[in-house]
This record gives C-alpha cells, structure tokens and sequence, in this order.
DNA sequence: GTCTGATATGTTAGCGCTAACAAAACGGTT
DNA sequence: AACCGTTTTGTTAGCGCTAACATATCAGAC
C-alpha cells in the first residue's frame, strides 16, 4: 500500500523530535516549552538539553490555533523620547514574535488622544494594551481601558498601583543612587532639573535626590531645582539659569537624558567644560545619552528587557482572561544601573 | 455518551460554516477563498456571497499551518542612528503583523559580525533578511546571504546594485536639492561634513553636494569638506575646525543628524548663534533632529514607510523562491523631503 | 448509449501543537 | 499492605485549513 505522500517540510525540528530523543512524550516536551511547574527537573533539564542540542523553535502557526489564541497586543505610546521608543520597540517585537502574538501599534497626543486610539484598537480586535510612559502612569488611560474591559500592562510605572500590572524600575531608589554617587565625588551644590510635571516619575526621582541630599545632610536650595518638561530645550533653558548664579552649582542631575544633553549645550555656551567645571548627570540611558559628547552619566532602565517581560505578562493576562481563570496583577520591579560615562567627575576645587 | 468538550472558541466563522451554509464542501471554499481556478462560476459567487454575509475571514494561524509557509523575516541592524531604528521598526512591525509574518531580529558590530548572526538566523529556520544601513551597503554582508541562498532586501541603500532587491531615496539628488536651497538662501561659502567613508551613501551625498556647487558656480573649497563619521563627536570636531577659520562658513551641510547636532553644539560653545550667525543642516530626519535645539533643517526618508515596503518585497520574494518562480530584483525609490526648521535661515550681511 | 478527456466537487489525512482527560508513579498515612 | 491525595507523565483528539488523492459531472465523439 503506497503510503500517502507526506507534506511536511523535511528539515523542519518539531516538539516529536525532541520528545524522541529525549525519550518522553510531546506532551511534556510542550510543557517544558510552556514553563508549566508539574514537570520533573531532571525531565525538564533533559527536554532542554535536546532543545538546544537538535536548535528546536516552536512553530507558532500550530500553537496559536491548537491554543485558539492568536493575542493581538496593542501599543499604545504618545510621544516619549523617541530613543525610548526605540529600545521598547525591540524588546517588545523580540518577544512578541517568540511568542507569535500580532502588534497594533497606535500613538497618541497625551492622555486626551487616547480614546480614539484604544476604540480603533479594540475594533481591530484588541485583546490587551500595553502603555509605555506617561501614558503608563495616566490614570485616565487606566479608566478607559477598564471601562472597555481590556486588559493591559504598563511599563516604566512610576507610581505604584496595586491593581494594575506593570514593570517598573524603583525611580525613587534609582534617583536616590545616583544623587548618592554625586556626593561621593565630592559635590554639595547639587542641581536638580525635574521631569514633566504629569509624569509622575518626575515626583518620584526628585523625592529621591531629596531623600539623598537630606541623608547627607545637604541642604536642597530652591534655587537649584528647576522645573523641565523632558526636553532638550527645557533642559538647556533650565541649566542656563543655574549655571548663570554666581554660586553655580558643581553638578547637575537631570531627570532624562534629553535635558541633560540640552544642559551641556549650555555649558558648553557659557563657556564651562563637563565635565572639568561642571558635572552634568542624566537618567534613562538613552541613545541620545551615548550620542552626544561628552557621553553622559546615566541611569540605565533596561527597557528592552522590561518591554519584553510586558508582553510576556499581556499574554498571560489574556490567556487567563480567555480561559476565565483570575490573574492578579503583577508588579514587576526591574534593577536599574548607574553608567558612568565622560559627563561626570569628582568636584574640582576651584569653580 | 458525553461528548468531550469542545476547544473551539465559539463564535468564530470557520470555512465550514461558509460551506454548510452554501451546500458546498469545505474545499471547494477554501478553492474559491484562494482563487483557484477550477470552480464554477455559479459556485464561486454563491460562496463568495455567503463569506461576505457571515462576515468569514480566514485563520491565518490555521492556513500558514497547512500550507507550511510561515515566513520567517529576519531583521539585521548595525549600531545605527538609534533614532533611525525606531522608526524602521516601527515601519517593519505595522506591516509584519498584517502579513503574519514573524520576525527575527538579530544586531551585529559591523560587516564582521554579520555572518555569526545571519547563521544564527538560518538556524532559526529565517527565510529571508531585511537589512538596515549601513549593511545594506556592504557587499560583504550580501555575499554571505548569497553564499547561504538567503534572499534580502535591503533599505536605504546608497549604491545601485542591480542585482539587490531594494528600497531606497535618491541620496544623490536629496544632497543636491538641500545644496540648493543653501544657495538660494545666499549661501556661498558652504561647508561639508562627509559622512563615514566605508558608507556608500557618504560619497552619494557628497557628489549631489558638489553638483549643486558646481551647477551654481560656486567653488567646493577644500578647507570646507572634513571628513565625518556620522557621529555627534565627529561633527563638533570638524565643525570646531571649519567655523574657527578666518574666513568661516555660513552654512554647514552635515552628512547627518547626530554630526549636524554636534555642530550645533560646537557652534554654541563659539558664542556662534544658530541659525543667525551660522546655518546648519543635517540629514535622515531622525529623532535628535527634532530633540536639540534649534531643531534641524534637515532631508526626511520616510523610513517607516520604507522599511513596510521592505517587508512586502520580502514576502513577495521568499513566496517566489519557494514556489521555485523567478524573481527579479526591485528597485523602489521613495521620495525624500525636504524639512525646514529652526536651524537654517537667510544669509546675514555681516558674520 | 458508452467511451474519453476534461472540469468540478468531495474525501481524507495531516500540518505542529496543546486542552482535556487518563493513567501511572510517588509519598505519606493509617 | 492497603489507602489516599498529589505530582508527573502519557493518550487522544482537534484547532482551521489545504495538499493529495478520489470521485462525480459534463461535453463532445464515435
């Protein structure tokens, strides 16, 4: 009896590859794959093993129509620094196309816009959200999509909210380190230039500069915090101001990478070099960070990584949410680093 | 006999219910559906009625499944502009999911690294590569991907290659339009800032600068060409060289966005104000255009909507490679735009 | 009418994976 | 040892679609 000519590809690695070579069935191989806890150590170690041994990658064509999820993630994103934009988006695609969830990507014009943005994405079958900041920390954008029953995750969270999921780094203890790290190197005139003042991680990093300075006890000027709004432009204009004072501060610490870019341009205007006469701190780590010269002194957020675990908590949402099953929400809290690149230095003693 | 339970999601419009509801086999609609050739007439158009008035769309999951062909893009990027890639993703992603294809994104330090990578993509069962500049110039890295019988596209890619599949603007005549508008401005003492030299697109550019010049009878001084490398540094370094001289330029056309930035800076650091003292441009449109401040002048490639076109032209050559047709290379060419902002302006009188 | 070669439709099985169920192995009681 | 609950593994069927094969239908020729 002629056997039926087969359709499969031929060099294609399938989950009964694995499981024949390691000598189990499919079934705990997928299990393996799925991160499911009831399996033996030694059986998983072993499965993964032969995954790695035989370069095994799951076809997510079969798994999303045996699992009948086909999760399409919204991502939803209103002008953040564009060089966030661009770490998020990797993290996100690198996990999402493991995990073969589809992407509706949507931007908006702050909190107001996002209505539109959300109803479009829910039309085109939306099963869950993911928020990159500010719009992460709106609580208006939290009502809306619990309004329309979507679930949804946000990234970079600053303020803690217990009924939401998100992955955050701790912004307070990070602003706290880095001020820590300024006055280790010997500064005591430390400026401050403040985030937008909606975003509420802006709040959060300058409680931490205080907490810091307070702890050293160093007194905290007012007229060496100024208020940015994120932007090169807010960062150059408030720099000015504080590099202008006869009794300038040693260091600057602004709260995103952006301003401190603009506040070197402003150093370098007025003649100071950073960082010989002035030391000029970022946070976030982003591309502009390493782009300008000197490359700055940075928090680093590792986006990316937190963009992918975003997706990977989205699915497990959406995938509780199909089955019925309750999902509590996660907070996920990421370990930021200090980076210290060229922008920074002890204080020198003459001004 | 209790019937096990069903996965099925229930409400999902299947092929089978089109047909139950026509009176066909499930077959003949998937024939119809695929616009195969061989089906009645009278057939067709019932079927087609029926998947119009059930609202039926096809399992994407499902089909690429049974038919075996789930593309598998591969995405090769090499320390970019960073802004250059947030866009480039997000032009890939939008298209991608709408394809269902799946991505592989993979990054590489230069031409060198390339093959560790592309091997790694191959092992992951990648179908074909995207790759974004500068790789898309390098001869190196399309050998490799010939070698291992991988189609690719490249995206903006500076150097006509016949035998490449690509996307591009005409770099030559964007440097030449931007040189023009220096001049009409009353520039005459222009200043050029090359990009890398091991980018194709460098001398592209620079030949449209010279054109322009020389069309305008306007001499290229050669104290007025340094020799850049697309980063920030190297253009504050050669902008610090040019607007020293006695006999400084007005303009500066900068091969780039981040080396336009650097010499804005360098500007700012000699008391020159932009765009009064000095008029500089830049080029790509990427986010740190629009970041510094003033923000640039500078020439947009509509790279999100290159890079979407990208992903069809994959799509289109690995469907024609596996049905063993013949596909002849492509080459699109997009528009380019002009984008004025703060940074340029009318000659002044007096330096 | 019946035979022929086309054309139109139906049947079967399987793509790779996992949900649901079933069975086996294990650990601790009595 | 018999019993129980738990944990680990296996079995079966089916997700929605289509390739390959099988059959039915039809037009025209003898």
């Amino acid at each position: 009896m002629a056997r039926r000519v087969s359709r499969r590809g031929g060099n294609i690695v399938t989950i009964h590859d694995v499981a024949r070579h390691v000598g189990v069935s499919p079934m705990t191989v997928s299990r393996v794959i799925n991160g499911e806890k009831n399996v033996r150590e030694e059986t998983r170690a072993k499965v993964l093993a032969s995954v790695e041994a035989l370069n095994y990658s799951p076809n997510l064509a079969a798994r999303s129509l045996a699992t009948q999820d086909s999760a399409r993630i919204g991502l939803l994103y209103s002008n953040p620094s564009v060089a966030f934009l661009s770490e998020f988006l990797l993290g996100i695609l690198s996990e999402s196309s493991q995990s073969g969830a589809q992407l509706l990507i949507e931007s908006c014009e702050g909190p107001e816009g996002a209505t539109a943005a959300l109803e479009k994405m829910k039309a085109n079958g939306c099963d869950g959200v993911i928020l990159s900041p500010p719009l992460s920390d709106s609580s208006r954008v939290a009502k809306i999509l619990r309004d329309m029953n979507l679930p949804f995750v946000g990234v970079a969270m600053a303020r803690p909210d217990p009924l939401v999921c998100c992955v955050t780094i701790d912004d307070f203890k990070a602003a706290f380190s880095m001020t820590k790290r300024l006055i280790e190197l010997g500064h005591q005139r430390i400026g401050f230039i403040k985030g937008h003042p909606n975003a509420y991680a802006s709040q959060t990093r300058f409680e931490g500069f205080e907490s810091a300075m307070k702890k050293a006890n160093l007194a905290v000027d007012p007229a060496m915090v100024a208020q940015g709004y994120f932007t090169y432009r807010s960062g150059f204009d408030a720099a000015e101001r504080m590099l202008s004072l006869k009794d300038r501060p040693t260091a600057l610490f602004c709260s995103n990478d952006d301003m401190a870019a603009g506040a070197v341009a402003t150093a370098h205007r007025l003649g100071l070099e950073v960082p010989d006469h002035v030391t000029i701190v970022g946070f976030d780590d982003t591309a502009m960070a390493s782009s300008v010269w000197p490359e700055l002194t940075t928090v680093r957020q590792p986006i990316a990584d937190m963009a992918a675990l975003s997706v990977r908590l989205m699915n497990d949402q959406i995938r509780a949410k199909r089955l019925g099953r309750p999902f509590e929400p996660v907070r996920e809290i990421r370990d930021f680093a200090l980076i210290e690149r060229q922008s920074s230095a002890p204080v020198q003693s003459s001004g």
